[in-house]
DNA sequence: AAATTTACTTACTTGTAGGTAAGTAAGCAA
DNA sequence: TTGCTTACTTACCTACAAGTAAGTAAATTT
């Protein structure tokens, strides 16, 4: 039953998402799947690793995606990745790097570091795609392409945060705007 | 000693900022003031009242520069706002709201009510400086102002925890893209 | 001078956190 | 069929979380 383990992971993730790291525990996991909580420490020995497995599963998505995604236009792969948030929001969810850089500090050394690759992916692929976006004439904007995927990313971390609090709209909103700031 | 009372709320406020609502405790208070946690207590009865208490005093804190920036011209103003945001960068804390909404779900309905409460009123002070500011010509931009509002603020959330994972040089970036974007 | 309030401390409680050691039933492998 | 591995459970531990009840010394009010 290798099913436990990505159960586990999946759980685990979303109660990141809607809960932060700092705010679940191994009862709230145990507990909705029928286990003990021995039985998650037997597949993640510490927080830590169960943390790391939520991250890693998050870097092998986005490269799954980029590869799909790599055979459409650029305007059209920055509208599926704006999607991918899209979803989110209409979840209630925030995405991790929303949800973990907030508790950076806390964190261990390993997460950490996991923390920190996983944002320079995102940075890397958005970079990339608005610099290639560009030189066909696909977006338009002014500066460095890494400056501009900042504002990219920034904003779809907080607009999941502000849909949260003053409501979903706030998301279409944000990501309206910076399209057509950019197109 | 009305003083114990202001130096707790200052601790917290730090602690809200650098590790999370969630993750700190009252010993975390107690200790480094020299006090027992029961003496917390005393003041702040549940930690949902100490969470109250530093959401307020931001609260005032916005008003009162409200107050004294509302004499300079609106692109000023809104660099003033960008400088209480880069201080905290430099700090390597980030603000209240980037640290209370990815908890937001786990905060008590006061405490919810207390972060609505201060994120409209930042968006309602931003909405209006906007809108001021492209009425004297002082900004230049397409669309609502709200809109536009959110975006900046979304920005200083977020850069503010981008800058804690990839460094501090990514909250100058955004900040300085946005304000090109505006002006 | 007596009563009350302020600003705490002492000493506790209950609940839960993350984690571990030892056991076990079922499956598979030699 | 014996032994090893997998996938757990049982039963526990230590640490600490938030919170409280009762006490107290000093200051303030009446």
């Amino acid at each position: 039953m290798q099913d436990t383990k990505e159960r586990i992971i999946e759980l685990a993730d979303r109660l990141i998402r809607t809960r932060g790291f700092n705010a679940f525990s191994y009862k709230d996991i145990s507990d909705p799947l029928e286990i003990k909580n021995a039985a998650v420490h037997y597949y993640f020995p510490s927080k830590t690793d169960l943390g790391i497995a939520v991250i890693n599963q998050e870097i092998e998505k986005l490269a799954i995606n980029k590869l799909y995604w790599a055979t459409f236009p650029e305007n059209e792969q920055l509208q599926f990745f704006f999607d991918v948030f899209y979803q989110r929001s209409k979840q209630g969810y925030i995405c991790l790097m929303g949800s973990l850089s907030p508790d950076y500090e806390t964190l261990s050394a390993a997460m950490q570091e996991k923390v920190q690759h996983m944002s320079e992916d995102v940075l890397e692929w958005v970079t990339l795609c608005l610099e290639n976006g560009r030189k066909k004439q696909l977006f338009h904007f002014e500066g460095d392409a890494y400056n501009r995927a900042l504002l990219v990313v920034s904003n779809m971390i907080s607009s999941l945060l502000l849909a949260r609090v003053t409501g979903k709209e706030v998301f279409e909103k944000i990501s309206n705007q910076l399209l057509k700031d950019l197109l």
